[in-house]
DNA sequence: GTAATCCTTGACGCCGAGGTCAAGGCAAGG
DNA sequence: CCTTGCCTTGACCTCGGCGTCAAGGATTAC
C-alpha cells in the first residue's frame, strides 16, 4: 500500500503521514522507486494515533502507545508506559475541566450581575421619578452616563 | 504615566501594551518627544483587557468591553455587545466542558479496561494452569503474544 | 508520445499572544 | 562628557500540526 491509500483508508492526509514519519512516529519502507509503502499494521498504528488526536493528545504523547504496538503487543495501551500516559492525561483533563467550571461560573455570575445592573436602569428610565427603590442601589443618580 | 509604569501597575509587560495598540485596543497618548502616555482610565481598560483575557477570552473578544468603558459606560460589560460576549462564551464553555468530559470518560474507561486485562494477564502468569476463570475472557490461549 | 495521476523532497504559511533582540533617541545624575 | 535607564520602531522567533505550493520523477491509460 503506498501513502496515498493509507491515508485515504485511515481519513487524513499525505501531508500528515509524512508528517509522522518526519517526527520518527511512523517510519515507512522504500519501494524500488522510492516511494513509501506500508502494510496493515501501519493501518492500525495509524489508527491508534488519531485515535489519540482525537482526544487531545498531542503527538508525543502517543509516542508509547505505537511503540508498544510495534513491540507486538496487542493493543497500544498495554505497555505500563501507555497507562502513564493516560493516567497522567486524566490528571490533566480534571484540572481542566475543573478551570473551565470555575471560569464558567464566575463568567455566568459577571452576566447575571451585568444583566440585573441592565434591568435596574431600565426600570429606572421608565418612571423618571424612580418607581419603587428594587433594591440598596442608590437611586438619586438618575443615569451615570458621562454625555 | 508612561509604558513602563503602566505595565508594571497591571502587572504585564511593555511589549504587551504596543501590541494591544498595534491591534487598536489600546491606543496611547504622545508626549512630545514622542513617548506614549498613559492615564487611569487606561490602567481600567487595560485591566479589564486582563481580567477577560485570564478567563480565556481572546482580544478580539475584549473589544466591546474596551469600547463599553471608553463610552463612558460604568463598567465593561455595561453594553449588550458585551452581553452578547459573555452568552456566547458561555456556551463555548458549556459546549467544551461537555467535550472535555466525555474525553475523560472514554480515556477513564480505556485506562479501566487496559488495567484489567493486564491484571488478568499477570493472574495468568501467576498459576500457569488458569487460576479461576475470572471473566468471559477465553482462558485457552496462554499468552498472545508473537515472541 | 503524451496526458493524467500518482509519488518525491523542500520550503514557506498559518494561528495567538506576545518574547526577544537590535539599533538608536531622550533625559538626568555625577 | 559619559553613563544609566527609560523610551522608540522594526523585525524575526516560538509552538503544534499540519496546509499549500513548487519543481520534478514514476507509472499507467490512451
Amino acid at each position: 500500500m503506498r501513502i496515498g491509500e493509507l491515508a485515504e483508508r485511515a481519513g487524513t492526509t499525505t501531508r500528515t503521514l509524512r508528517y509522522y514519519e518526519s517526527r520518527g512516529l511512523l517510519p515507512a519502507r522504500r519501494a524500488v522507486n522510492g516511494y513509501r509503502t506500508y502494510d496493515e499494521s501501519d493501518l492500525r498504528l495509524l489508527r491508534q494515533i488519531r485515535t489519540l488526536q482525537d482526544f487531545g493528545f498531542d503527538l508525543e504523547e502517543t509516542r508509547p502507545f505505537v511503540e508498544c504496538l510495534r513491540a507486538g503487543h496487542p493493543a497500544g495501551d498495554s505497555c505500563p508506559a501507555s497507562l502513564a500516559v493516560y493516567r497522567r492525561k486524566l490528571g490533566e483533563l480534571d484540572g481542566l475541566i475543573g478551570e473551565l467550571q470555575s471560569v464558567r461560573a464566575q463568567v455566568g455570575a459577571q452576566l447575571a450581575q451585568a444583566e440585573a445592573a441592565r434591568a435596574g436602569l431600565a426600570a429606572e428610565a421608565e418612571v423618571p421619578g424612580g418607581p419603587e427603590p428594587r433594591c440598596e442601589l442608590t437611586p438619586h443618580k438618575s443615569t451615570p452616563h458621562k454625555n
